[in-house]
DNA sequence: TGTACATCAGTGAACGCGCGTTCACTGATGTAC
DNA sequence: TGTACATCAGTGAACGCGCGTTCACTGATGTAC
């Protein structure tokens, strides 16, 4: 009875924070990070504002926890398109990856923008972050992997990229056994990617491209073919 | 006498504006665009905060003067660039504008990350901001039209790119002469390089990318590769 | 099972603060004769 | 050149508002005997 008597306030406060986490998605949409109030939130709860500390230490921890919350959020969705695709069509697999991406995105524009937009002014993120920073990084990560231990890899763009330009325990840790060359053009297809959605969401292309999705398809398109998985 | 009378409120006037710029820009780089308050800049420019109203109608306008100032800026500064290379050199041409933006950048963070990152919550952009965000892609936009005019476009990337993908007015205006094929994979170079510049600033690459410089140049020479200007 | 005690989620008032904008005003600077 | 008047940049008080965080408190829920 006892684990389950402490299991029942635990439970009750896990569903407040909750609460308090969708209340705060939503300020998150109204106002932006910049200007997320903890007393907003807690009017959305229905709370007095002072309640909103026996759940969070502060407002700080509060973008914390929506910070690791979009990164967790857009990785399992970055999960899932991806682990759709057959194992062995990496063409395939990385468009699918990239496509999740982007759906997560015009899905979720706030969550978005603020992991992947303007850093908060006075905000410095915590370490716990850095862990589901590189949660959809690591889906991406792992296609190369693939195909390089499949030997798939055809062909890699003819320019010379110095050996020190990635920093070695990442290439040790996420890209085992990768070429410099491809490990590179890894990391410059990501920043693409996220410079497509970037542009997508925050309004340059408006006024320049028709078809967004057509565009973005295309970018992707190129970009396998780049990574050599034509 | 009459029009160096008024000349001399008139530039008395416009010195003041300049210095409540300045003001502002420097509160940009402390507290970022969401929380740019009036007060605090009339404080910095040692006015009474109704003052300022006498320069600027409101808050948004504030804004909008700075987001206008900061495309100015960056365009004349990727202008510079572009223009000390020889102009029959579409690949050396491509690069300094794509550094230019990036030095730029770099050099001005916050007001980078006003244009090019997050959209400000509850701001909406007025017409006179398009004019001022074209002028650094025209310079990308030039280049493009400039080679293709010279026949000097060798080879264009292998993916298909369905012709409704871009905006025709665009195209005459920006792009004339240029091929669908080439002109879509510009504005996907266009988006790459600030994508590089977003992920360098925003700290994307922090842990992965040893050499930020070394990273972007890698990325740009790709780019004239892919562009046929290699 | 029943009772005394401890825990702890939520309250509401209070702290000191900053915000955008308006408004009647002052006083220096420019203009017209 | 001298004077009367108009312009207009800057003032300071005031409006109504919201903020993060603290603190002593209440009262329901769980715990230990």
């Amino acid at each position: 009875m006892e684990a389950t008597a402490t299991g029942v306030r635990a439970q009750a406060k896990q569903a407040m924070l909750e609460a308090i986490l969708t209340a705060a998605r939503r300020q998150l949409a109204e106002v932006g990070p910049a200007a997320l109030s903890v007393r907003a939130v807690a009017r959305d709860v229905g709370m007095a504002s002072s309640a909103i500390y026996r759940h969070v230490a502060s407002r700080d921890e509060l973008l914390t926890l929506l910070i690791t919350d979009a990164y967790e959020d857009l990785g399992a969705a970055i999960e899932t398109a991806e682990s759709e695709a057959e194992r062995g069509d990496y063409a395939g697999r990385f468009r699918a990856a990239a496509l999740g991406a982007r759906c997560w995105a015009l899905a979720e524009p706030h969550r978005y923008a603020l992991v992947y937009g303007s850093p908060v002014p006075g905000y410095i993120a915590p370490e716990a972050t850095i862990g589901p920073a590189t949660r959809g990084t690591a889906v991406f990560a792992r296609i190369l992997v693939d195909a390089t231990a499949a030997g798939t890899v055809t062909h890699v763009s003819r320019s010379q990229i110095g050996h020190a330009v990635l920093v070695p325990q990442v290439m040790h840790e996420f890209l085992p056994g990768v070429s410099i060359e491809l490990a590179a053009l890894g990391v410059l297809c990501w920043a693409e990617i996220f410079g497509l959605i970037s542009f997508e969401l925050f309004g340059h292309l408006v006024g320049s491209v028709a078809d967004n999705e057509a565009f973005f398809d295309a970018g992707v398109s190129e970009m396998v073919d780049r990574l050599g998985f034509g």
